[in-house]
DNA sequence: CACAATTGTTAGACATGTCTAACAATTGCA
DNA sequence: TGCAATTGTTAGACATGTCTAACAATTGTG
């Protein structure tokens, strides 16, 4: 039985901050306010800002003038974070065949709010859509075709409507 | 060349209430304050206040306790969410196959936000799966079944990741 | 038709998250 | 190393949208 803590709720503007800072401690050795503040498009005061309420609740180490980091529990939030917007990304661009731009604005929007049995069924599905060939022809395929004519392809068998029961 | 008024951007929560609106405004034949509070799950003066914006935007008819109507801009505005709605909660519904009350819910909060592009192909996207029969085992079913077992189907050629490249 | 119950409004507090302006610390380079 | 440029913080204004408390209008029923 492992002691779990109650994740606190975080708001979308304080998961947009811990994504960032996670993303950020990625590429570079130490995160800094003004490269959040232009990453997510605010000014400095709003990043500091965000840092003292994330700080109080123990998801970020930033002491004043100092370095910006994530603590373990803050850490286990932004992966989560970016897990969503990562499977959503896929969806757009790969499932529904949307411009990778705007399948990160979507993803970036979308990932605070969808509900985790959605996020995991999308994901599967994304999964299923990738993994399953359909015979070759496979489905983003004749998606596409559907997309681009309106009508559905040869190999979906002629038939146009016909579902209602 | 139709005149085309610049439709005012509306917030997430000025959407739920046109959208509100409009739902009412088909089933009883006034809508009023109290309703509206109900259905959005606000107290009373919060109603009011929004009405208040609505109204100087020109979307709604709203005389002090009088009915509340929408104008025809205001009905075309919540038209337009109610669409978005409908077509997420079908996504959410037929496509991942998840419960009524769960859809209803994401599509409420993602139809405020999500991208006219990404909207368009996910309609288009629900439309071709519920028209491609794909000679008889159709997408969802397929779906389904590897949802429940965690590997794909006999009729997806066997292949099972072979993805790469 | 009067008055109690219901419905609606106003006023103002509060929470969140942004911003600008002013000031403070840090840095880096001559 | 000292000072200018950069980066960061504080204070406080503002916008949105919610709420409670108090009051006002409407309604419906004896």
């Amino acid at each position: 039985m492992v002691k779990q803590e109650a994740q606190k709720e975080q708001t979308a503007s304080m998961e947009d901050y811990l994504e960032a800072i996670a993303k950020l401690g990625e590429e570079k050795k130490v995160v800094k306010v003004k490269q959040l503040s232009q990453m997510l498009g605010v000014k400095m005061p709003s990043v500091t800002s965000a840092l003292k309420k994330l700080s109080e609740q123990e998801l970020v180490v930033h002491e004043r003038y100092g370095h910006i980091k994530l603590t373990p529990e803050g850490d286990e939030l932004a992966r989560d974070v970016i897990c969503r917007h990562e499977a959503l990304t896929r969806f757009f661009a790969q499932a529904l065949g949307i411009d990778r731009e705007t399948a990160e604005e979507d993803a970036c929007k979308i990932e605070h709010l969808i509900s985790p049995l959605s996020m995991e069924r999308l994901t599967k599905f994304v999964e299923f859509m990738e993994a399953c060939p359909l015979g070759g022809v496979n489905f983003p395929s004749r998606y596409e075709y559907y997309l681009e004519h309106g009508v559905l392809p040869q190999d979906c068998s002629g038939r146009r409507v016909r579902q209602r029961k």
